[in-house]
RNA sequence: GGAGAGGUCGCAUAGUGGCCUAGUGCGGCGGUCUUGAAAACCGCUGUCUCGCAAGGGACCGUGAGUUCGAAUCUCACCCUCUCCGCCA
């Protein structure tokens, strides 16, 4: 959420980045709720106020005058009041000058690294590695599950919990605490963390208020909803680990096939909280983003770094870059990581604010970025590290964790 | 799931319709004293919101309601604790 100040005196900056992300908010309407708004609180403090001195003073007939006024204007105060909250969650955030605007084909590779591998034969997608070396079932996956399902099995399932370990185990020995969070969460947290309004039909409702997340952000980030810090607690640097479920409504007909897009996954999430500064903000994003570089390039997995056009790029985001990673079954790159700048967006929705140096309280920045993702990583990982007869090698850092170095058809 | 108790300004506690502009203690900040510190004493010390300001208003778990007036009464909901039951 922008501060409403922010975008009175700086309706073209947030006029632009509504057009710029084809956002779809009436600003105008916005602004003509907000006077009447200011109208209306302006009457009924008014009005408040006569009323105490009116109650202090026991004056009954005048006490009585001023409450049928007052509780009309209150009524009318909350119905706008509503409105405005409802137009203000749809607002994006205002996005930064290095966003190439214009919808996917501006999407901008500034960096690639390692080499595709090169093989002697044609290189099997993980669909048929999966089969022939008998680690994952789709069949069967589907059969349980339902459109998107997928069992992994044997090695398949501990190459799984080995990237999520090494990840989780790589980022905690860099200071990030781990964190196991709840994925069921409350509305308050998805439309604080600036998953709702927008997301809201990939979303699995599964209580009266209650959702499965789709990634672990979302708890993270609510944690300290409503807490104000001391400087010195800051930065909170934080790996997350957990089930993240998503329903794809809207890419009903894409990747049907695989592990690529799947309705649950494990993740393993980087997220940082940090002072209201942008050049501190900025390096985190720089600290994250190395981080899963670091971790692709241990993996041994070539990948391009891409920034997010504005059409592409989420509502709650300022800057995004994803990470795409080079999938051989497919010759070609494909998104496994996320990299997000929020500034005070989530952190002004969920109330996460630090008493500044001065004395001031302010929001916190906030930031995230996947560490990693899977299954989708196990894609790469299969598909790129293949042998003729289908054998997959294990890169070396997720060897201690599988505890073989190599897995061979049945 | 059943039965009780409870949610008040960072923490702890007082407060059962108007003297609550929420008291007190602790903590924190500043000062006096001190070579320095402790102790003692004095003062200050919540958030949000409207306003250029002066100054208003809101907030006692959340939301409705009763009343001229609600932390206090009514209803619903959420959460916590204790005991019992069930259970990975």
């Amino acid at each position: 959420m922008l501060d409403i100040n922010f975008i009175r005196e700086n309706l073209d900056k947030v006029k632009k980045s509504v057009e710029a992300r084809k956002a779809n908010v009436d600003l105008e309407k916005l602004l003509s709720l907000d006077n009447e708004r200011k109208n209306l609180i302006q009457q009924v403090d008014d009005l408040r106020a006569k009323r105490n001195e009116a109650a202090k003073a026991r004056d009954k007939n005048q006490g009585t005058r001023i409450k049928d006024e007052l509780q009309n204007q209150e009524k009318k105060l909350s119905a706008v009041q509503k409105d405005w909250e409802h137009l203000m969650l749809q607002v994006p955030n205002v996005i930064m000058d290095e966003v190439p605007i214009g919808d996917v084909s501006k999407n901008k590779v500034i960096r690639k690294n390692g080499e595709p591998p090169k093989f002697s034969f044609k290189p099997k997608d993980h669909m048929e590695l999966g089969k022939l070396l008998d680690i994952i079932d789709f069949e069967r996956g589907v059969k349980v599950a339902g459109f998107r399902g997928y069992f992994l099995k044997q090695a398949g399932a501990r190459l799984q919990w080995a990237v999520l370990n090494f990840a989780f185990d790589h980022l905690t020995q860099k200071g990030f605490q781990g964190i196991v969070p709840p994925v069921i969460n409350r509305s308050f947290a998805l439309e604080g963390g600036g998953q709702f309004p927008w997301g809201q039909e990939d979303t699995y409702k599964v209580g009266e208020d209650e959702y499965l997340v789709g990634t672990s952000e979302i708890p993270l980030m609510a944690l300290h909803a409503d807490e104000t810090f001391d400087m010195k607690d800051l930065p909170k640097k934080y790996v997350g680990v957990s089930p993240c479920f998503r329903t794809e409504i809207g890419s009903y007909g894409k990747d049907t096939k695989g592990l690529y897009r799947v309705h649950e996954f494990y993740k393993v999430e980087q997220v940082v909280l940090c002072e209201a500064q942008e050049q501190e903000s900025l390096g985190f994003f720089e600290e994250l983003q190395e981080n899963s570089e670091e971790i692709l390039d241990m993996l041994g997995l070539p990948y391009q770094v891409v920034v997010m056009s504005s059409e592409e790029m989420g509502k709650k985001q300022a800057l995004q870059y994803d990470i795409e990673t080079w999938m051989s079954g497919r010759a070609g790159y494909g998104e496994t990581h996320s990299n997000s700048i929020c500034l005070d967006f989530q952190t002004r929705r969920l109330k996460i604010k630090y008493r500044d140096s001065d004395g001031q309280i302010k929001f916190c920045h906030a930031l995230n970025n996947t560490a990693i993702a899977s299954p989708r990583i196990l894609i790469p990982l299969l598909e790129n590290n293949q042998l003729a007869d289908g054998s997959v090698k294990i890169p070396e850092v997720l060897q201690k964790y599988t505890g073989f170095s190599e897995i061979k058809p049945k």
